[in-house]
DNA sequence: TTTGTTTGTTACCGATAGGTAACATATATT
DNA sequence: AATATATGTTACCTATCGGTAACAAACAAA
């Protein structure tokens, strides 16, 4: 027999749904470390026993709403050859603030990761980390330069870009760039575009 | 008639020190998202009366604090000439590693800046500005470029050194460079020269 | 219908937070 | 010595936190 799926007052998937949304609210105009289960309950409307009832704890319930948003970026574009390698590396840079600045919720995880530490934030780090090694290796490999240099290049250019988003709801201007226009951000996006175009005529040279 | 100034059990200037200690250790230990008056006045061993009677308020305390302990950068060194610019900045920055890997309270200082806004914290922020304004005009006038390639090289190095700084305390590695290990920020300095040095090479060429 | 299970709420617990009034004692003033 | 003021503690208040037991109602199975 299958499953008539019709609830009409009691519906559990539909609760724990209720409370992911509180969770997203929440975590927007908060941050991941202010969540707390009396408001995260009151937001959906609902019993915070539920949260201990369906998600175990709060650390379950943030879980698995961080599960469900998909976080868990395993971004492995292809690498072009040498001739549109700056373009490539210019546009990847600027989908990376374009990402950053248009999700709060992505900004309020790598705020928590500053925070402290966590087996889940242990998790999406160690992603992360896979993910940029397998950037830095690739583009090693292409140009035959050594990892170490394309992974101070790619860790200036990639930890600036996290701080100044992280940095731009509260503060103006950082060395006279304005972080809260969209004209401060193409100003920048210029200035990592031009270290791009400085590394990579430095390529042709050594390799002649 | 002069003051004596010799008090045996009551006080309010050594009292006032303990509650400023008090507020230094856990401040390194929790940082001062999470401070708070009970914590305080037991580290300190008094009451937490005094905090509101001698500091108005635990933000009175905390704006006591920071003021004591000088992190008024008021940075304003002599700039070098051209020849020897590009050890200036090298030496410059290496200075900022330094000082921000070795003072634990100017870490939690930066991650509370990120936390939220403040009265305080704008100051701080107004007075690091002005400085970073400062520096970027210098080196402009010096050298002819337009303040926003230098706004933009600045911002990338010092911006991505923060960042990295506040990983250090829970990330291990960042695109492989170990962030826990003197190593790894030797390797991320030397890329910040090599950077500069190929920074400073464009130079003569358009001036010329 | 009867019984058991799932879903949900209410009410409470202990711990801890910020904050203050009331009191006690030491120092300074006269 | 008598009085006033500065210093410090104790005890208590209310609010909120995370967490749970006890109960109520809806649903499924017999």
């Amino acid at each position: 027999m299958e499953k008539p799926k019709i609830r009409t007052e009691k519906d559990r998937e539909a609760t724990e749904n209720m409370l992911l949304e509180a969770v997203g609210e929440l975590v927007a105009e908060e941050g991941f470390e202010n969540l707390g289960v009396n408001a995260v309950a009151a937001r959906a409307g609902v019993s915070k026993m539920l949260i201990y009832r369906y998600f175990e704890s709060l650390d379950g319930l943030i879980a698995a709403y961080i599960r469900k948003r998909d976080f868990w970026i395993n971004y492995r574009p292809e690498i072009p050859k040498k001739k549109h390698l700056a373009e490539f590396l210019k546009q990847m840079f600027r989908g990376q603030i374009e990402r950053l600045r248009n999700d709060t919720t992505l900004k309020r995880l790598y705020r928590w990761e500053l925070m402290g530490n966590n087996a889940l934030i242990a998790e999406l780090r160690q992603q992360r980390e896979a993910t940029g090694l397998w950037l830095v290796e690739s583009v090693s490999e292409l140009t035959g330069r050594p990892r170490s240099e394309l992974a101070v290049i790619a860790t200036m250019i990639s930890a600036s870009v996290s701080y100044l988003a992280l940095l731009e709801e509260n503060c103006p201007a950082y060395n006279g760039i304005p972080l809260q226009q969209n004209m401060g951000w193409e100003q920048y996006a210029a200035g990592i575009d031009a270290l791009i175009d400085l590394w990579v005529g430095t390529l042709k040279n050594k390799t002649k």
